[in-house]
DNA sequence: TTTAGCACTTATTATTTCCAAGTGCTAAAT
DNA sequence: ATTTAGCACTTGGAAATAATAAGTGCTAAA
């Protein structure tokens, strides 16, 4: 139902609408299709029908819809390559092998956003299939404690306890040896039922005041469940974009970058890059997501884009793609 | 130089413009002083060639110059309570017993930025008066050791260092035991003297490969000393300010919250609350920083309200002591 | 199918007009 | 010596008007 020249000029719309931002008409068009303006037009009638392309008001030039947008990410872009300079940057990270990771991670969003002008997020959580390797419980005073908690990809948690009684060492020490024979080699997300069914029941035969230090010892470990991390780079960025020029808008959407949700919404599911138009991000209609899922020793990161609908998705993807290759074979 | 009647006056239109954010005119206090217009106008002129007040043009109204609010602040504000509603939200953190220290602090933050509509900031950094307490290097797989520093005030940090050679476990567990004995009680800012000075010539003699080991310790270390955190509550608050109404100011307000100089422009120093108003903030001169420093075992941390000029200081004032004290008082 | 031509629509921008708010100053009143 | 009434004057902002540029849809001819 689309031919082959409305395919192009779809494509060229999108594509110079990124560049520009302003709405595309007619006129611009037909050097390059070798036809006349009234030609182009009709075939943009013919793609505005479709759902392709919208109208700002009855005589504006055409802007793509998200179908449009969608549409071009499916079918007609091409992969662009990453320029000689923006390489020069992202090698500086990868070749150098004393930055380590987070670091990495860290150096990477902001080039990212620097080479881009976008705003990027990573995110990280705890994955699942780590197994607990080894527990200690460290007497800071005698009426606090510290937890620890350590996984077998070299994850760490800690978490200081007041105790309302004073415990003596001895206690500790034991406590601490029968959390670790007991638990060491558990899967993480086991840990908690594990902890109250099959060690509190019995934890009272060995030690005298089991239940602060049962209790600092699960707060450590419901520390480390929860433990998610969230970085922004380049937050300010969007602001950057015309489409955010009136205040309203940006006050929207910073409030949202702020709220608490969005990490929810930007967590990736996915191992593949993928590309959230609009209300497909679910986090703005006027953002569009470019979002990846990195596994980096045992920990699940999330790695995204924000930007406007009006993205440059091939250099995203490809710059998106890049990284998460070169972290995941340095990780 | 300035009389009773102005000093009232200056007092009322900071008070006014504070509250509705327009310059205030003579007509508008002709009630409260019970004179006539003229007569404020012959004040405002005074106090204006003296510097404590401004026009924004030729006809408008007075708002109060940088060094009105300056004098409001240190001579014409009254402490202000806080509300029977404000204090039954900030009870709820601090008679909460079960509430770690750290949800606290954020939870502080969160009830600031909620109740004065600006934007709030702690900002936490590992303090010199730490003592390192125990050391420790966890084995992960055979190239991978987990160093974990803990101070006797209970702060540990951690770091995973991937081992450039194997070292078998003997090692690993020799080295931990020296640098306990060596290290245990050493102030954590002396750490690192020590550590090259007097651990690394005699080392050698007692473990084989010491220098990976070393190093991985130092690392750990030097993670802990650099260690910073910083969070925001509130950043999208300051654009409710009707003075943040053009998308240029936004722009730039935005940005600077994003730049890392920021966090020296904010951090604290010094106990009481103090306010920084305008350019004095060295941050915006659109804004004013209230800020005090918190002691909270063995963490120096900062904490910060940033909000426009036009803030309500004497309730910022009040609130920043009242969770100051009960924040120590907790810790 | 494609194109030229034309009437029509709309956003944008500039220009003008008008008004409210508020000032400074002078001269009179207290 | 202060305070006040009165008045000319200034300014920003809102509303009204006009002019312009960009672009469309449609018709009829190529």
């Amino acid at each position: 139902m689309i031919g082959d020249r409305q395919k192009n000029i779809l494509k060229s719309i999108v594509e110079e609408y990124i560049k520009t931002a302003r709405p595309v008409g007619s006129k611009s068009l037909c050097k390059k299709f070798k036809c006349s303006s009234a030609t182009i037009r009709n075939d943009m009638l013919n793609l505005e029908e479709l759902g392709y392309l919208e109208k700002q008001h009855i005589s504006s030039g055409r802007i793509p819809s998200e179908k449009g947008y969608r549409y071009y990410v499916d079918y007609l872009m091409e992969p662009k390559k990453i320029s000689g300079e923006d390489m020069l940057k992202l090698q500086t990270i990868f070749s150098n092998n004393e930055l380590n990771l987070n670091f990495a991670i860290e150096k990477s969003l902001e080039i990212i956003s620097d080479i881009t002008n976008y705003t990027s997020v990573v995110l990280g959580k705890a994955s699942s299939d780590n197994n607990l390797q080894k527990v200690e419980l460290i007497p800071i005073t005698e009426e606090t404690v510290v937890a620890i908690v350590i996984t077998d990809k070299g994850i760490v948690e800690n978490k200081q306890v007041n105790l309302t009684e004073r415990v003596d060492m001895g206690e500790i020490t034991k406590t601490s040896e029968i959390l670790n024979k007991m638990l060491v080699g558990t899967p993480i997300d086991e840990v908690s039922s594990k902890l109250e069914f099959e060690i509190k029941p019995i934890i009272g035969n060995y030690v005298k005041n089991y239940e602060v230090l049962y209790n600092a010892f699960y707060e450590a470990f419901s520390n480390f469940a929860s433990k998610e991390s969230v970085k922004w780079r380049g937050k300010a960025n969007i602001l950057k974009q015309p489409e955010f020029s009136n205040v309203d808008d940006v006050k929207n959407i910073v409030s949202k970058f702020e709220s608490k949700e969005v990490v929810n919404k930007i967590e990736g599911t996915d191992d593949e890059v993928k590309i959230y138009i609009g209300k497909e991000s679910e986090l703005d209609e006027n953002v569009t997501v470019i979002k990846t899922k990195i596994r980096l020793n045992g920990e699940d990161m999330s790695i995204a884009v924000i930007g406007p609908k009006r993205m440059e998705y091939g250099k995203v993807v490809t710059m998106l793609e890049y990284i998460k290759d070169n972290l995941e074979k340095k990780g």
